[in-house]
DNA sequence: TATATAGTACGAATTAATTCGTAATAACCC
DNA sequence: GGGTTATTACGAATTAATTCGTACTATATA
């Protein structure tokens, strides 16, 4: 089995990795192009992060034509979901409750975002109720 | 003016604050036990870090005795409110919205925990009625 | 008082992450 | 074809974070 164990991206890792989740495969120039827009980086700097991401198997590459074309390896949602453990638990002391009663907290919300959590909400106590009538503990 | 800009604390920065934040003041020996639970750790490098700490000015200690007492300088939810943002935006692209979506879908969540969702989302509605009719962007 | 114990200070090694220079090579265009 | 440009590969410098050993000092205690 084992599977597959996702390394967690450092900090300029996960910023290519949004450029190829937002935009798709994508050359070493295309990337650079994007992160240059944030700050200053050079070429050489964003070429060996991708191959080193290629080592790590965070992306995968199409080497058939001489400019490379890398993609993403892990799924967005995935990757997310362990970094926010992480986070949860360095930051949090373990509590996604603090953590997201902070988010909705401290920054304005609109209308729209409300109500989404607000079905989001529904949808998870129908799931409650249905699979577990008097709170089992199961984890 | 200038206000007191919080240095981002690293990783293991951050165990040691959250040790000073659920116990309050304490000594090296205390710190380092509390961290020993979780993982290896040499009592010299839970000085070091107690240290360096001091001189980002993370925390502020008592050296009148012998065994010096250290404590929190920056408040628990004004430092997660930093961090959660940088989160926020290299994890999530900046949008608070998806982060406290999976926040909320991958895990078990209490009927508990739901009800005080809810209040806090009733409570930020009232806030935008009543301060905002027009969505102001007042910050 | 002498010995053992517990503490602090600090230099330095290690490890991980980031950055970039340089060399080699392919492609591109007059 | 010859020169210019774009690309990859890779070594190595730099920086930041972590870890720990050793020396020194104060306190406790036998």
């Amino acid at each position: 089995m084992a599977k597959k164990m996702i390394p967690k991206p450092t900090e300029s890792e996960l910023e290519i990795l949004q450029v190829l989740w937002q935009h798709g495969p994508s050359t070493v120039r295309f990337v650079n192009d994007e992160l240059s827009q944030r700050r200053e980086v050079g070429y050489t700097t964003t070429l060996k992060l991708l191959q080193l991401m290629l080592e790590k198997v965070l992306v995968l590459r199409d080497d058939d034509a001489r400019t490379h074309v890398y993609r993403a390896a892990v799924r967005e949602e995935e990757t997310q979901g362990l970094l926010l453990d992480k986070f949860v638990d360095s930051a949090f002391g373990g509590s996604a409750m603090k953590l997201v009663m902070q988010a909705l907290g401290n920054r304005r919300t609109s209308r729209e975002e409300l109500a989404q959590i607000r079905r989001l909400l529904n949808d998870i106590e129908i799931q409650n109720d249905t699979n577990s009538p008097a709170n089992d503990p199961a984890q």
